[in-house]
DNA sequence: GCCGTTTTCGGCCCGACTGTTTTCAGTCG
């Protein structure tokens, strides 16, 4: 069993203990026992099981490496099989109505053997609900319109989108009177690639204008709550956001809260604790000890000063973790060692590689994505249109390649534009490894992209083949969209992913980032460590129009999630490197 | 189930909110 599935057995475990009301703590080490295997690589996992080392990382006692291990040598797990079959299958998802744990599911279940969602709305319905012991009409009322709203607006949100909604509403506060600081938190400040919904966190000398903006600002459709110090409400696209009001001096504590994630603030708060501080979103005190008079949040005297992130950070002996890092997976013990990375910045970008143009399935001429390059200020752009098997994305012959190749040249040799163009193909992986033209016409490009575009349920094996033997073709330059996913949309096929790094980092090809917000692919959990044993990022935005050049933005993001630098991204170096680091590899 | 400058047992992050109760359990972030 690959290490992925692995995973998920643990997580899923997680939940049927949930269920079951096990001891919370249990619960936590199954969940974060799931986490810390996504952070290890497949042969990394293999090496740890037949070497019996799994036992050193942490996280994995004698019980979690023994179910490891079983799952990963058969494929089965004798107690997860159990455990499954102990609990009506319906009763996962009713954790997903808000409201609804595992104490009140178990009383739903035991009194009105309701297990699933669709009996619950009918007891709801039906008003017996309200007359269990625990529950009420409150309650019931609240059921139901869960239910509703899961049907309605359950899903996440590209990071992209939320955004752009974002940064309207953090512009909107600051510019209010009373507001003196407003920032946004959450999982978009972390730059995931989906964001469940948005947290807005204010220092304003007075609350109500605040509170009154944002509930009546455009594009709300409905205020589902609204209080003294906070507010939520939701928007037409389905997306809520919440906003909660601080004083001044309590601003950093509360952004770091909610900026998260859950697995960063318990590490935090337990770093705290072992100092003798007790961290919480209104502030570091110093923490309750045996004996000890309980400290009043709101003696000042006690409580730590801290005006920016950096110095709650610098109060627990930490340096400064960029938000991005906020997940729990390593990024406080590399503070502490003073080993954070100096992450990649959106100003380090000079070009990218994968783009289109109208020639197969852009939405931009050549000339005009070229002047939007130009306009970013970017050193060289790189044209990847579909190649001829891409027939629904109007692949070019290679008449149309051969054409576009002159084009380009024709259009350097005017130095029209100050932006370099290269001559390039998004290449298809054939459904056998082999690529999509023949050497000769390769030759005559300045780089080879390769993509798979078809056949997408090969099993895993197949397809890792596949794509490595396109990655050892001298010809390669670099592996586009490693998974083919869609986020929110689709899985990608299954691929080996270590395997796949391991072919590229030997054959010295470049591993696509595609910047693509629906896309971000290869995923930022993928990279640190890949690029640690010596794999070349490229940050490439897949544009299909001129707007779309920018979404080397939400690259950026994804890069600084993989702890990648400057140095490991291939599209920060200047033209001139560019040119000799394309030469030498057609040269290999 | 994990873990150890309080180490092999007894902790494990913290506090608010809600709805239900009449002092608190459950849920949430």
């Amino acid at each position: 069993m690959t290490k992925n599935e692995i995973a998920d057995v643990l997580g899923e475990i997680g939940v049927l203990l949930e269920l079951k009301g096990e001891n919370p703590f249990k619960i936590r080490a199954y969940q974060s026992g799931a986490k810390a295997l996504e952070a290890i690589e497949e042969a990394e996992l293999a090496r740890l099981i037949s070497e019996e080392k799994l036992g050193t990382v942490k996280g994995f006692g004698d019980a979690l490496v023994q179910k490891v291990r079983e799952l990963h040598t058969t494929g089965r797990l004798e107690f997860f099989e159990k455990l499954k079959a102990s609990i009506e299958p319906g009763l996962v998802e009713l954790l997903q109505i808000p409201g609804l744990g595992p104490k009140k599911i178990k009383g739903l279940h035991d009194k009105l053997g309701i297990a699933s969602i669709a009996a619950l709305n009918e007891a709801c319905v039906a008003g017996r609900v309200a007359e269990l012991e625990g529950f009420g009409e409150k309650t019931q009322e609240k059921l139901l319109v869960g239910i509703k709203n899961r049907e309605a607006y359950g899903r996440r949100h590209l990071w992209w989108d939320a955004r752009e909604v974002a940064e309207l509403i953090v512009a909107g506060l600051r510019a209010l009177k009373s507001v003196t600081r407003a920032e946004a938190a959450g999982s978009l400040r972390r730059g995931l690639e989906t964001v469940g919904d948005l947290d807005f966190i204010v220092a304003a000398t007075e609350v109500g204008p605040v509170v009154g903006w944002f509930t009546t600002m455009a594009g709300v459709k409905e205020v589902t709550a609204k209080g003294e110090t906070k507010a939520s409400v939701r928007f037409e696209s389905g997306l809520q956001a919440d906003l909660r009001i601080v004083p001044e001096d309590q601003f950093v504590f509360a952004l770091h809260h909610f900026t998260g994630s859950k697995d960063h603030n318990v590490q935090m708060r337990q770093r705290a604790l072992a100092r003798g501080l007790s961290l919480s979103e209104w502030g570091l005190v110093p923490a309750e000890g045996e004996g000890t008079a309980k400290i009043k949040a709101e003696d000042k005297r006690l409580r730590t000063q801290a005006t920016t992130e950096a110095e709650l950070f610098a109060a627990l002996g930490l340096g400064f973790i960029a938000p991005e890092l906020r997940e729990g997976l390593g990024e406080i013990e590399a503070a502490e060692a003073g080993e954070l990375p100096r992450l990649i910045e959106a100003k380090d970008l000079r070009g990218a590689f994968h783009n289109h143009t109208t020639a197969s399935d852009g939405r931009n001429t050549l000339n005009e994505m070229t002047a939007a390059a130009e306009a970013l200020g970017w050193e060289y752009l790189g044209i990847a249109d579909h190649s001829k098997s891409s027939y629904q994305a109007n692949g070019l012959s290679e008449e149309r390649l051969l054409a576009q190749i002159d084009e380009i040249k024709a259009l350097n040799e005017s130095k029209r534009f100050k932006t370099r163009v290269f001559a390039g193909t998004e290449c298809d992986i054939l459904t056998d490894g082999r690529l999509d033209y023949e050497d000769a016409l390769l030759e005559k490009l300045d780089y080879v992209v390769v993509s798979v575009h078809n056949a997408f349920t090969q099993d895993e094996a197949t397809m890792t083949a596949r794509i490595i033997r396109a990655i050892e073709h001298p010809r390669t330059t670099m592996l586009g969209h490693l998974t083919g996913r869609l986020l929110l949309r689709r899985d990608g096929y299954q691929v080996n992913a270590g395997r796949i790094i391991d072919a590229a980092i030997a054959n010295s090809v470049a591993i696509e980032l595609n910047a693509s917000p629906w896309r971000l692919d290869m995923d930022w959990r993928h990279w640190r460590k890949a690029a640690e044993r010596g794999l070349l990022c490229a940050i490439n935005p897949d544009a299909h129009e001129t707007a779309g050049l920018e979404h080397v933005r939400a690259g950026i993001n994804a890069a600084r999630k993989g702890w990648l630098t400057k140095d490991q991204v291939i599209t920060t170096r200047s033209l001139s490197e560019i040119v000799t680091w394309l030469r030498a590899r057609r040269a290999k």
